[in-house]
DNA sequence: GCATTTTTTGACCGAAAGGTCAAACTTTTT
DNA sequence: AAAAAGTTTGACCTTTCGGTCAAAAAATGC
C-alpha cells in the first residue's frame, strides 16, 4: 500500500512568517509583540529567534516580499506596447489588481510612509514605478510647473492607493463593505474614468 | 518704575501638550514614551499625569485641536455661494491652505487611519465634509456607479491631503522640498487643474 | 508671618517588551 | 543502534513602559 496521505511536516519558518504577515497588517509594527506572533503561530517564542535574527529582520522580510510581489505584478504593464493611453490603463489595471488581491499590502505600506524615517527599502521599489510613469507621460505633459508628469504620478496612484487605505474609514462612511468585489471592481470603473478624463484635457486633439 | 519686563510664568500644560504634539506626529503614538515628552517639555515626567490623566488621554488632546481646526478652517468654504465649481474650487483652496498651515496634521491622521480600530473621533469630523460634497456633487454626479458622488469624495480629498502624507517619500523622488511653499502653490495649482478636468467631462455642455 | 493650596519632583511599582540560552526532544546520518 | 545534526522548549535576563505617590517647593490667602 502506497502512501495516500502526504504527511506534510510543518513548516515553522513559514507559519511564523505568516502569523507576523498577519498581525503587522493587523496592527502595526508597535502594535505587535513576538509573544503575540508566536501564539498566533502556535509555535514557541523563542522558535521566532531561531529563524528570525530579530523582530525588525521579520518585520523586513515581510515587507520585503510584498515589493516584490508588487514589483513584479507591474513589471509586464511596464511593456511599451501600445498608444499611450492603453499603456496608462494597463498600468492602473494591474494595481488594481494587486491591491484588490493583497488588501493586507495598502495597510503595511501606509504605515512604513507613516514613519518619518522612511526605509530605503519602499524608496528603493517606488523609484522604478516613479521613472517609468515620468518617461511615459513626457510627451505629453509639462517639464515643469503644476502639469508637470511627477504631479501625476502622486495623482495616478493617489487614486489606486488611497481607496485600500482608507477603506477601514469608508466602510463606515457609505454603506456596504467597501472591499468587496463588485465595490472593487466600481472604483476601478472610476479611476479608468479619471485618466480619460486626465487625457482628454492634456491633448484634446487625441 | 513700571514693570517693563512681562514676567511670564511658563505655562506647564501648554508646553506639554505642545511637545506631545510635535512628538506623536515624528513618531507616531507608539514611537513615543511619556519620557520623551517630559524631557522634551523640559519637565517632570510625574507632572504630564497631574495635567493629563493617561497617555492617551493627551493623544486625544493633541488630535481633537487638529479636527477642530480643520472643521473650522472648512467650514467657511461650506457656505453656499457662486457656482458648483467655484464652491468646489473654495472647497479644495480651503483645504489645501489648512494642510499647509498644519503639516503635522496630515501626519497625525495618516496614523489615526492606520490604526483599524478607527477613532470615533476621526469618524465624526470627516462625516460633514462627506455629506457636504455628496449633497454638492449631486446635481451632476450619478447616484450609483463608478461616477457616484462617494467617488469623487475620495478622489478629491485624496488630491489634496495624499500630497502632504506621501511628502517624505515625494522628497526623497523629486529634486527639492516637496513642503516649500513654491512647491505646495504648484500642487495647489494641479489640484485646481483637476477639479476642472472632472468637471468638464461630467458636463461638457456647462 | 503663618497656614493653606497648588505645583513639581524623584523614587518607585508591576507589567510587558525584545532577546538569550542551556537543556530536551526529533530527525538524519552512518 | 549509536552519534551527530537540526528543532523546539521554558525559564530567565535586562530594559523600558505607563502610571503612582509621598514629600518637597512654590504660590496664594489672610
Amino acid at each position: 500500500m502506497a502512501r495516500t496521505k502526504e504527511k506534510k511536516r510543518r513548516d515553522r519558518a513559514e507559519e511564523i512568517r505568516e502569523a507576523a504577515d498577519q498581525l503587522f497588517c493587523e496592527k502595526g509594527y508597535d502594535g505587535v509583540s513576538m509573544r503575540d506572533i508566536a501564539e498566533r503561530a502556535q509555535v514557541n517564542k523563542g522558535l521566532l529567534f531561531y529563524y528570525y535574527k530579530s523582530k525588525a529582520d521579520l518585520f523586513e522580510l515581510v515587507l520585503a516580499r510584498y515589493y516584490e510581489a508588487h514589483r513584479e505584478a507591474l513589471a509586464s504593464a511596464f511593456a511599451a506596447e501600445g498608444t499611450l493611453r492603453e499603456r496608462i490603463h494597463r498600468m492602473i489595471e494591474a494595481y488594481m489588481s494587486f491591491m484588490a488581491d493583497n488588501q493586507r499590502y495598502a495597510r503595511l505600506v501606509q504605515q512604513q510612509v507613516a514613519e518619518l524615517e522612511t526605509h530605503e527599502l519602499i524608496q528603493r521599489n517606488l523609484a522604478p514605478l516613479f521613472e517609468w510613469t515620468i518617461s511615459a507621460l513626457s510627451g505629453v505633459t509639462d517639464a515643469n510647473g503644476p502639469l508637470a508628469a511627477r504631479h501625476f504620478w502622486i495623482t495616478f496612484s493617489g487614486l489606486v492607493i488611497n481607496y485600500f487605505t482608507y477603506a477601514p474609514l469608508i466602510d463606515k462612511l457609505w454603506s456596504g463593505d467597501p472591499l468587496a468585489a463588485e465595490q472593487i471592481a466600481e472604483r476601478r470603473a472610476h479611476v479608468h474614468w479619471m485618466v480619460d478624463a486626465i487625457l482628454e484635457k492634456l491633448s484634446p486633439a487625441e
